[in-house]
DNA sequence: CTGTTGTTCCAGTAAGTACTGAAATAACCG
DNA sequence: CGGTTATTTCAGTACTTACTGGAACAACAG
């Protein structure tokens, strides 16, 4: 850790703590900040001189963020150990974050929700019945939008985004289409 | 937990784990889907019968909830407990987790990130630095159209969703009406 | 096959969180 | 006031999760 400069450990340790907000723990959050900011592929090695933290710790923690698909794995030549990084761009970053926590916190609830829904209820459960469809609906809803953004490239995602600021223009924009095709279908008709 | 029906108690169970999941924890998760499944406001002492915790663990849950903004307080007349309920639609809801989350994870990490790059740093950092300018630029751009979202009522938040389920139709469109707007304009002058 | 280097697994321990029950506090009523 | 009911606080304990060091394993070179 004493080898990091300032701007680095400042960074690196607030991701400490965020990390462990989210399911992250601290240290592999830390990991994932350090390979982030990193100018080259790490070594299991280097992180443990950077952070300070066992090596099987360093070890698991690798683990974890391959089974997150978030590193990338990398082979120097003449050297037999594994090189890591983080993908470039932080579009892919935050969209390989989602779709994992996709995996493992929506899909089990829309299943179980789903799963709720289709037994056999007495009338005492009429109104959770209702409000687990609402539930049920919304998150499928939600989800899909999610999953479309997730198949957008960087570019498009980045420009969606900045158009997203001023949403209320879009909403009103996209809500006046139909009507604005037919004027205009209509106008160029009478051409 | 016994006077639960089997439909309430698996979603209730469900919601612990997805809870814990969180940072939130198991009993507060479940605390909220009892809330929220349930036709009428609740008393502390209801939650204690429906999910068998203690008494101090339930006030404690019900002081985290109120932290979060996510139920409503209720005064029944004669009666001098105070009942809470979760709101109806789950927009809310999902709008209020959102700026909760935003205020304690996305706020100090943008804070953090404006305040390093803020600082004088040497040529070893130069790499970092623009990794971490990355990240800013990204957080902020999210930032403002979750902020815009925020702002959208119930019905406009659903319809835009169900658009998002076509969102690259929707960017084609966005970037065509400029287009398409010089175009009509030039149509209806033309008549 | 043996020594060397790198990686993973695992048992034990440390640290952190959640939960309980009892005691203190507050709110209200007659 | 004193009695009754509702709520909060807090110290102690039970659980869960994170972390370490050492031992096992794998890959390779000589």
């Amino acid at each position: 850790m004493n080898t990091l400069s300032p701007l680095v450990q400042q960074f690196v340790l607030h991701f400490g703590e965020m990390g462990s907000r989210w399911g992250i723990n601290r240290t592999v959050g830390q990991m994932y900040a350090l390979l982030y900011v990193s100018p080259r592929p790490l070594t299991a090695d280097d992180m443990v001189a950077a952070l300070g933290f066992s090596r099987s710790n360093v070890s698991m923690g690798i683990k974890e963020l391959q089974a997150w698909e978030l590193v990338r794995l990398h082979h120097v030549p003449n050297d037999r150990r594994d090189h890591f990084s983080a993908p470039e761009d932080i579009w892919t970053i935050f969209r390989t974050l989602l779709a994992q926590r996709r995996k493992r916190e929506i899909d089990p609830t829309l299943h179980m929700l789903g799963q709720a829904l289709s037994q056999e209820i007495g009338p005492e459960d009429a109104h959770a019945r209702q409000r687990l469809q609402a539930m049920h609906d919304f998150v499928t809803t939600a989800t899909g939008c999610l999953d479309q953004m997730q198949q957008l490239d960087q570019e498009t995602a980045a420009a969606l985004m900045k158009m997203g600021q001023s949403l209320q223009k879009l909403t009103r924009m996209a809500a006046g289409v139909k009507q604005s095709a037919k004027l205009a279908a209509s106008i160029v008709t009478k051409n």
